[in-house]
DNA sequence: ATGGCCGTGTTACACGGA
């Protein structure tokens, strides 16, 4: 099984970029985050053309998540528990009927800028939120995977130019520490489960040239309970996707599964 | 040397993103 995160910036924008990338890369299951729609705008439609099971968790405008499957999904749930009032559409869960179901969920962290402030206590919150959910499903004692568009450079290796994020939501301190609340839970964080050292980023910004210049961060991260971590085969990230046409600004992580 | 963008909603910019 073969799944993969992908922020795209607006399904809107990105709907050519998205069908070509697809048809090519043929994944199972694909973790979208931003899709910038609501429900109803969504194009569901043109991917269950393409043999994909569409659900989506959307807003207007702004953030939206969404799952596209071509194994069956189960238990579908949207929006992460712990604050009734939260209208941000950020969270997304479904068990894919593989060989072995694996529960699969998809996030979109709040970016917290300006740091410190309102967005940035939002943030942290929704960290702790994040938290509490990643340990009730450590307890099913299932292969689940939490994966999408963190927000969070967990290290400065993790930055090519890491001096410039030092006061940045994304790198502060804090946010790091409520990242690594989460993994010391008893997560594997997939990517450097496989590959270690600098120089692997998942978004170029669209300013100053940066992905001329390779100036990366690393913010889109997949989390493995120790069932899904026993069946990973390998975990990359596909950079050269952000050379393309009209590219969103993060490029997928990818993860294969013996499930 | 320094600054450089993009998407959405609404219709000339505001806002959010990272």
């Amino acid at each position: 099984m073969k799944i993969a995160t992908f922020n795209i910036n607006g399904i809107k924008a990105r709907i050519s970029a998205l069908s070509d990338w697809l048809d090519t890369a043929q994944p199972d299951v694909v973790l979208l985050q931003e899709i910038k729609s609501v429900d109803e705008n969504f194009p569901r439609e043109h991917f269950e053309d393409k043999g994909y099971i569409v659900e989506t968790h959307g807003q207007k405008g702004f953030n939206g998540v969404a799952v596209l499957s071509k194994l069956p999904l189960e238990d579908v749930s949207h929006g992460l528990s712990g604050d009734e009032s939260d209208e941000q559409a950020r969270w997304i869960e479904a068990t894919v009927m593989g060989d072995r179901a694996v529960r699969v969920c998809g996030l979109y962290l709040p970016n917290g800028n300006p740091a410190p402030g309102p967005k940035y206590d939002y943030k942290l919150a929704w960290m702790e939120r994040l938290r509490t959910r990643a340990k009730e499903i450590l307890t099913l004692e299932e292969p689940a995977i939490l994966a999408g568009d963190y927000n969070v450079i967990p290290q400065d290796e993790d930055a090519a130019t890491p001096e410039s994020w030092r006061k940045d939501a994304l790198a502060l301190p804090e946010s790091r520490a409520a990242f690594r609340r989460v993994l010391n839970l008893g997560y594997t964080e997939a990517f450097r489960a496989r590959r270690l050292g600098p120089g692997h980023y998942s978004f170029w910004d669209y300013q100053a040239g940066a992905w001329n210049k390779n100036d990366g961060i690393r913010i889109d991260h997949m989390l493995l309970t120790p069932q899904a971590a026993d069946l990973m085969q390998d975990c990359w990230i596909e950079a050269e996707l952000r050379g393309r046409e009209k590219p969103s600004d993060h490029v997928p992580v990818w993860i294969e599964l013996d499930a």
